[in-house]
DNA sequence: CATGCAATTGCATTCGAATGCGATGAGCCG
DNA sequence: CGGCTCATCGCATTCGAATGCAATTGCATG
């Protein structure tokens, strides 16, 4: 019954060593485990000296709540699970680190989930329910059936960068189309007449409307009869994308549509060191995102630069509301990207 | 009392509604919440019977087991916690996406925690404890102080990338000492003789060992006066340090050795850009990481490249063996780089 | 000094699942 | 058919903190 100082010694010792809980600290400064509970929650009330006491007691026990049993009695884990796909985290790093910190703003915290393929998320979703998540935020798609799973869980979802058409659901996305048809004007506008694209892996829903896109705006147009090669958004399967187009094509087209960034910098080098050819003189490349390598000085791209700021900012806010509040109605917010002019393509003059 | 299969619909339309808990399939499957929780665990013993009829009353209330509950009573949380400071995740984001999935093979999930810079661990340190992880992988320096804290919580931790001196403390990183002691090597064997140095931030860790790993092998050969420009890992900060140290030595150096490869992609294209020089014919230039960019045609980088996979993998084995078994004394594995001789600098001829 | 009101504090219960122990029953052997 | 073993199941308790409600205290007011 005698507890004393020494007693913090003991615990480094003694082999099974259980961590301090609120009854100890209660006990250590001779009140009672509601009021630890209170002094260590934000809006309880607690006078100054019972806190001063309870303070004391709990550094000599080094106690912290544990948020376990927290969240087993508020129903509030103060976790959000964030899924994403193996490549879309290898590609934009930021977004996670973003995500990440901007929920750490509101004292939450990140489960993480990742995909080999968009193909495995139903063993995935099952984790996530379990760990009774507050939130989901994914960038992954998820099938309907999926998404009623989720919702029959009562737990808010939004989607990054990819939506459910004629499902109400939250999403934020980059509007990829309308960023891609701005690509095909330039490149037209300047009298490219040719065109190539090299798509990113099947199962990418970005992928798929970018490719849509630009094949939409290209149709609209007049050009038909674009050559087609599928990569998996990386540097390698970029340069063999573009060999296989000039294969397939009898030479170079005036312009190659890559997917994303990463692919059209393959493109290019491939282009330059393998055909000896000139980016933009012989053949223009643009590529999508406008991270990382895009602005490097050998390729200096021309692309669509998603803002992942207000992008994440908004997929953190429009969560943390449907948490707060899960009657609200559904959402879908749509960024346009930020047109970059750079040298690996012919581009129209800049207007005004 | 009389449950039904419309019990179902009615979630939905009830406005609060509550999780099924075990309790509830047991009363629906008409056993007790003792059966439901064994059929739901790996080895314990239930009869086939017993086990279709719980599954069946389970899926027909949507139950899952809640993780949170089920952490507290067993106090294993099956989460581990990731420290990562900003820039690794930013250069690294494979150590992220593989560390997650290789705990995911072992039914571990990965909490993430990210800092702004190697300043605010204290707190973040709390909330880690607080989570009662069962493990912790950092990527972030600790302090003596902090790594106590952690190990009187009696949570075991992996060091990645860094480690303490002298304090027994589980660790896995690649030699970057060594690393850098091969490029100064080769550049030695190859001629260069005046030599410049990029190092990272001066909070990280991993720029410290680069950097002295470097001057003092280069001092072992009898060079010194190296000038020495501090960049922050980025592309544009690789750029202006080289400007900077052209300034200063008044004119380019035989060699510069930048702390990590997108730097070193900068100095390139600064000396190329800016001040027409020929890579590796005027100055030769170095980086660290062998990731991504690192082998783009228009770069081909002298580099050494980190095991990531065999490092993940270490570590994640570690940590889970000291998860299970506690008492397990410490341990430091360390991962020699891989060598890899680009074009970015005139490297003495291969031996053999 | 009595009364009223508000701020503190303690008691007892609750969240949802795991588990030691004892009870039950099935199956097996002699 | 008796006895024995082993698998299976239920009961009751436990994990650690939050919270509604009641009791207590402090303080101001008439």
């Amino acid at each position: 019954m005698t507890v004393q100082v020494g007693e913090k010694a003991q615990k480094s010792t003694r082999a099974k060593w259980k961590r301090a809980t609120s009854y100890d600290v209660a006990e250590l400064a001779g009140v009672s485990q509601s009021a630890v509970s209170r002094v260590f929650q934000d809006g309880a009330s607690a006078s100054k000296q019972m806190r001063k006491r309870v303070m004391a007691a709990a550094s000599k026990l080094g106690y912290r709540p544990n948020a376990i049993a927290r969240g087993l009695i508020t129903r509030r884990s103060n976790m959000v699970a964030v899924i994403m796909s193996q490549q879309t985290n290898l590609y934009y790093p930021e977004v996670l680190v973003q995500l990440t910190q901007r929920f750490s703003n509101h004292r939450i915290r990140v489960l993480l989930f990742t995909l080999k393929s968009e193909g495995d998320i139903d063993s995935t979703l099952e984790q996530v329910l379990q760990f009774r998540v507050d939130g989901i935020v994914t960038a992954a798609m998820l099938s309907g059936a999926q998404l009623a799973t989720v919702q029959e869980a009562n737990i808010p979802i939004v989607f990054y960068n990819r939506s459910l058409a004629d499902i109400p659901s939250n999403s934020v996305r980059c509007d990829q189309e309308e960023g891609e048809r701005w690509l095909v004007a330039q490149l037209f506008g300047s009298g490219h007449r040719t065109f190539a694209i090299v798509s990113g892996p099947e199962d990418s829903s970005v992928s798929t409307e970018r490719t849509t896109g630009a094949l939409r705006m290209l149709r609209e147009h007049g050009v038909d009869g674009v050559t087609i090669a599928t990569g998996d958004y990386g540097y390698d399967s970029g340069r063999a994308a573009f060999a296989r187009i000039v294969d397939r094509h009898g030479g170079p087209p005036d312009a190659v549509i890559a997917a994303n960034d990463v692919m059209a910098i393959g493109c290019i080098d491939e282009a330059r060191e393998s055909f000896g050819l000139n980016v933009p003189g012989d053949v223009s490349i643009v590529g999508f995102d406008g991270v990382g390598p895009a602005n490097y000085a050998a390729y200096d791209l021309s692309t669509v630069r998603q803002p992942v700021e207000r992008m994440t900012e908004a997929a953190v806010s429009m969560l943390i509301d449907r948490i707060e509040n899960p009657e609200l109605s559904a959402e879908k917010r749509v960024f346009s990207g930020e047109r970059i002019r750079g040298s690996s393509a012919e581009f129209a003059a800049d207007p005004g």
